[in-house]
RNA sequence: GGAGGGAUGCCUGAGUGGUUAAAAGGGACGGACUGUAAAUCCGUUGGCUCUGCCUACGUUGGUUCAAAUCCAACUCCCUCCA
């Protein structure tokens, strides 16, 4: 193909998020040309989105950078059926008010990473329950039935793999990508969206959105997709200690993100930063270069950066000095989650299994005396030995507190009320 | 509707009357080594008021001194036939 025209498209595989397009030289002269509207569908089956979207995120916000509108579609009708993408069983089904709560908490991220507003390249955000839900059985299936070929559909990965396995696929979710295929027609209908935008495992639904906006309307529609993203020892993104590494605060905290991001692997710090971060190409090449333990300053811009753009810049401030002075001086700080506990209950003495079960540190009481025992929980810096200890005031440290520790990276401050 | 196969711990998957909280692998967590990395090695991996007790092999009931293992019914899934 020719060179890259486009601001956008330039950025976009510069930096590393293309994977597929379906005419990339149509769609670069579009980009060069005129202002895009381009959106991603997001399912809403948690309260939160987690670093595996974060991807999708950034693209939208370079997207609207580089003078473009993006929609961020919100699938309150379409988690209602469940994609069955990458799935070998069925998603258990999702009443409709989870689904309105998750929205709810899925909208506040987007408000940090892009600008909403009326403008011509203001985000926008919709629902496609909106129009989903209004659907009449026949008249739908007989309008856009025709269109799709069953042997095709047979075709594709989602459904493909799932026969092949010899796992059931519902009808219901059978008809997740026809669903997903009219939204990009709807959307180009409403809002002159010509182009959607989702990981590559999502090509197969793209591309029959393109297909089915050009037999039924001679839309000219584009499809563009991002790399599946692992970490380079093969595990999926968005794993940490706790769980998922959500996004939203009163899911995960600040300071757990940023230590997310600071746990990187060596081999992935580059393309981390290319993809999550705003920071110049050429430092970027800079900070990869960096060898051995230098590389842990790449993490903590990595993190730095990560977590301003998620939190703000405040919260990534004290999230690193809290890290500083936990890590670098082995000191206890002020900014590590706390567990506040009646002093009375101190007074009277609480096992220390409790308490780890307590803060989360362990799940379990069981869990925490296999930790004491397995020598990794550690009192105010030092060692539990004993898996029946009791905690009492006694324990406090000279700040009138108590650390624990599981491991050598998760911590967490026990102050007496 | 008919015939057959299946359902085991976070996942995959062995076990087909007692020594089974249940092999093995994966994952996860902890330890060692390091650089708060990876790889490697070691340990742990149902819960609790923990030298004991309680719950667990789709659900419910039964046989037995004893069941994940045998029987019956039910639920769900798969394959083939109509």
């Amino acid at each position: 193909m020719t060179e890259i025209r486009s601001d956008f498209l330039k950025v976009f595989t510069e930096r590393g998020y293309l994977h597929q397009c379906t005419d990339l030289d149509a769609l670069d002269k579009a980009f060069a040309d005129e202002i895009v509207t381009a959106y991603i569908g997001f399912d809403c089956t948690a309260k939160s989105l987690h670093a595996g979207s974060l991807m999708q995120i950034m693209i939208l916000r370079r997207l609207q950078q580089a003078g473009h509108k993006p929609i961020v579609l919100m699938g309150g009708g379409t988690t209602k059926v469940g994609d069955p993408t990458g799935r070998d069983e069925s998603r258990p089904l999702i009443t409709d008010d989870t689904i309105r709560e998750n929205m709810d908490g899925i909208k506040k991220v987007f408000e940090k990473f892009l600008t909403f507003g009326d403008g011509p390249t203001d985000a926008i955000m919709v629902n496609n329950a909106d129009w989903l839900d209004k659907l009449e059985y026949i008249p739908f299936l007989r309008e856009y039935g025709p269109h799709f070929s069953i042997n095709r559909m047979l075709t594709f990965d989602s459904v493909k793999l799932r026969l092949e396995r010899e796992e059931s696929m519902t009808f219901l979710e059978f008809n997740y990508m026809i669903l997903q295929a009219y939204d990009f027609v709807e959307l180009m209908k409403q809002y002159n969206c010509s182009l959607q935008i989702g990981g590559s495992d999502q090509w197969g639904n793209i591309v029959n959105g393109v297909e089915l906006g050009r037999r039924t309307n001679g839309f000219s529609l584009y499809g563009l997709t991002s790399p599946l993203l692992t970490t380079s020892s093969g595990a999926k993104m968005g794993k940490t200690a706790g769980g998922a590494v959500w996004l939203n605060e009163d899911m995960l905290s600040a300071y757990d993100y940023w230590q997310f991001w600071r746990n990187t692997e060596d081999a992935d710090v580059g393309r981390f930063l290319r993809l999550f971060t705003q920071i110049p190409l050429d430092e970027v090449a800079r900070l990869e270069k960096l060898e051995g333990a230098e590389l842990n300053e790449a993490k903590k811009i990595l993190a730095d950066a990560c977590t301003e753009m998620a939190h703000g810049k405040a919260a990534a401030a004290a999230a690193a000095e809290t890290a500083r002075q936990t890590f670098e001086m082995g000191q206890t700080s002020e900014g590590l989650p706390t567990l506040e506990i009646p002093k009375s209950e101190l007074a009277d003495g609480i096992p220390a299994a409790t308490l780890f079960q307590r803060t989360g540190l362990a799940q379990s009481t069981s869990e925490a005396r296999k930790l004491i025992k397995g020598g990794g929980a550690r009192l105010n810096d030092e060692k539990i030995d004993d898996e029946k200890a009791v905690l009492s005031l006694a324990d406090l440290d000279g700040e009138g507190r108590i650390k624990l520790s599981a491991g050598k990276k998760r911590h967490y401050l026990v102050l007496p009320v």
